[in-house]
DNA sequence: AAAATTGTGTTAAAGTTTTAACGGTATTAT
DNA sequence: ATAATACCGTTAAAACTTTAACACAATTTT
């Protein structure tokens, strides 16, 4: 069974969301909420967080609202968060190094096991207590632990030489930082960051504004 | 003038990414294009990719297709990459400090200024010919240099104070990689790299495919 | 204990986004 | 030079997402 209708992305995509603002409910000791307050601090519609949650079960209780640990529990295990995830970082430069001393996702249960690089200076120094191997050694490592998702950060000419490899080890995610498109198989799940894209965004909203500053000093002449 | 009807968002989203795959076809030497075959280089469709155009104009030649090079010129206009555009990082951690050192950005016009962080080891160093700079100079350095976009790269718990300080001294642009959703005024753009909300949509999908695995093992028994 | 209020789960409507359809123009082939 | 083809711009339809509405259950107030 595990899923009747497939829940659409875009309401997977606000589900690690809605945990951070419970986590955060939760450290400032706020033990109870309704959908219009976690609306409201979200910036979007109580409809919107009821339907939300209506895709997986019901969660609240009518006149009540909704425990604040029990709502984020039960997020937490749909996305998973439950059970531990492992990790290897392909590709020791300034990203990838940062990625590696991250330590924010291990609370969340995903923790760095291997760090690869091709760079004859970086294979054998250690990033906090994980040696950096060579990319060579990624097929034994993955024969010898199980590893669930693999970080991309190699310059963008290898990633997809990279992705191919961890697919044929039976690597079923991939956390891609690199500006190419994986095409992968329709079992292997990726998520792309590309920074590129993000600040080429923001530099568009920000010539609207200042554009829209402009014209409001012409106005005004 | 500047823009009729308002843009979608989710249009403007795919700008860089059109902007992306136009780069590569110039850069293996093609230079003419069709919508159906960049949209199946981008997997979607032609109409996509037409009506996403049509919004800003028509770039295209009937019978033909349309011409690489001048597309990317068009998008890159529209994205304001002819223009030069200055950031500032502050919080020179891991993750600032390979921003500041991920030189790719400048190829797009966007150059790192100065560098800002607290802790007095950094302080008076340099990453790259930078110098890293005491957070309490912002406010005179955004005084004495024009300043595009503020990259947020602190401590949760000091984003929002940064954030503030910031939009304060007149910069309209925040590249905010904190987990902390910002409330500003409507005329700063933010735009968000929430890492462990990318992983933990990662993280769901491995666990749909793994309990699909589970499923079709069963079934074979 | 009854009345009033709160706030969910759920269905229906409105709004957005994506895909399809197609007239028509430029290109390419004959 | 003419016919056939390619493919854009544009409008229309379909699909998806968000918001609104509301019956009703639990809580809170009186």
């Amino acid at each position: 069974m595990a899923q009747q209708k497939k829940i659409p992305d875009i309401v997977i995509k606000r589900l690690p969301i809605y945990y951070r603002f419970l986590t955060n409910l939760h450290q400032m000791g706020i033990s109870r909420v309704s959908s219009s307050d976690l609306g409201k601090k979200m910036g979007i519609t109580s409809s919107q967080v009821r339907q939300d949650f209506f895709n997986f079960g019901s969660f609240g209780l009518q006149g009540y609202g909704y425990d604040v640990e029990q709502l984020r529990q039960e997020i937490g295990n749909i996305l998973g968060l439950n059970k531990q995830r492992t990790m290897i970082i392909i590709g020791a430069g300034h990203l990838g190094q940062a990625l590696a001393r991250h330590s924010a996702f291990e609370k969340e249960g995903y923790s760095v096991v291997g760090v690869f690089d091709v760079n004859p200076h970086l294979v054998g120094t250690k990033i906090r207590d994980i040696d950096i191997q060579h990319v060579n050694k990624i097929s034994q490592f993955c024969r010898e632990n199980k590893v669930d998702i693999a970080v991309i950060t190699v310059p963008r000419t290898y990633a997809k030489d990279v992705a191919d490899l961890v697919i044929s080890l039976g690597i079923r995610g991939i956390w891609n930082f690199t500006s190419v498109k994986l095409n992968v198989p329709e079992d292997v799940a990726v998520e792309n960051i590309h920074l590129s894209d993000s600040l080429m965004t923001l530099g568009y909203y920000v010539k609207c504004l200042h554009e829209r500053e402009e014209e409001q000093e012409e106005q005004e002449e």
